[in-house]
DNA sequence: GCCGTTATAGCACGGGCGGGCTAAATTCTT
DNA sequence: AAGAATTTAGCCCGCCCGTGCTATAACGGC
């Protein structure tokens, strides 16, 4: 048998290279050329492991996708499952902000992940992971507002669905701002605007 | 002299052509000749108005947000600045709605505008008439909340900084869901949350 | 040591791209 | 009618693209 490489692991370094290049200069040039070159591969190679640039660039999304959910969905379980110490509405909001671009590394996943957006807008093969991802932040902001509500910390009275649409919502253009521009909307006021949202959610505490 | 064109109005149908092809097939197919051939022209007449395709790109560019602006100025004109007719709140509601895509059109309007933020965050050349644009938004729902405060009609003691840019950025992120998910985000549902969040900031009135 | 399998490498083709450049058509002024 | 200015048209070059395809190299089982 031939030389021992694991095809999984390779798969994952060449879209590294893709999102690499894809955060450097744009998605349009994450070409099978330029994805070899950053990966130290010849193109022949990566053709070896996807069968056209198509397939490459849906697997790029996955995994970048996959990275970002599990971030996420660390915080998520190290916050939200446990009867955990600290303040409740703390580490609500410390698992929230983990969906911001707080962080340089962060706005540039963030950046190209917008750059996947705005391509399966006339991409239709990338639409299914995309939307599986909004599916799941949904999800989290809604399973977020229910855990707080049934302790009893949100004003009474909400309507879950629309909070949640525009818990999300805001989530989405606090990223997309942060993207657009780093240095008027920097961490902080990130922070301090889903602070004053999720305060303006609760039930008064004195 | 030669034939009479108002190079201006030339321009516009150029850029207009920029638009129609971002729009259909995606920003990264509006090269010199689909352009060309969308305006019905020859590539080298296009290029008579335009040294070359940044140049193209930054007009057409131009030309989308100088629209939309002008769609938001019309009725911010007509909706805010005279002691006009009808209930305030629904007249504020009204104008922000305004800048969300709540048609088949808007919606691909915001869909090529966002292709540009994109492209922007690669191509330093873009951000300027970028930066414009969302700092006219910022500064029309700054406007829209200091004539409300004025009115007496808010919560008394918000910090206005960060409910402009709470709002703004529920308005940005409605029309990146809306963009992404038409059909699970529509129109309705996107009034609703802006409503529900006015009224969130409003006094109580009864 | 040999072979089959698999990884790596990359040539060659057709096509789209931007842009330098030339040439023709058009139309107003003289 | 002649000529100058402007618009329209598009050839041609070099570059990059994806992909079909072939050739070589590496390595484990026999």
């Amino acid at each position: 048998m031939p030389k021992i490489v694991d095809p999984v692991e390779r798969r994952q370094a060449v879209a590294d290279a893709v999102l690499r290049v894809a955060a450097r200069e744009g998605l349009e040039h994450a070409s099978l050329r330029n994805v070899a070159d950053e990966a130290g591969l010849a193109i022949g190679s990566v053709r070896h492991y996807f069968a056209g640039s198509s397939e490459l660039m849906i697997f790029a999304m996955g995994e970048l996708a996959r990275r970002i959910e599990a971030r996420i969905h660390t915080h998520a379980a190290a916050l939200l499952d446990p009867a955990a110490t600290g303040d409740r509405r703390e580490r609500t909001l410390q698992l929230l902000a983990e969906t911001l671009p707080l962080d340089a590394e962060r706005r540039e996943e963030a950046g190209v992940w917008l750059s996947f957006v705005t391509a399966a807008r006339t991409r239709p093969e990338l639409r299914g992971r995309l939307a599986k991802m909004q599916a799941g932040l949904d999800e989290l902001v809604h399973r977020v507002l229910l855990e707080t509500d049934r302790a009893g910390a949100l004003t009474p009275g909400l309507d879950l669905t629309v909070e949640t649409r525009r818990l999300s919502a805001l989530l989405d253009g606090l990223t997309l701002q942060a993207v657009q521009h780093p240095l008027l909307v920097g961490p902080d006021e990130l922070c301090a605007v889903l602070r004053h949202h999720l305060d303006s959610l609760a039930v008064a505490r004195d």
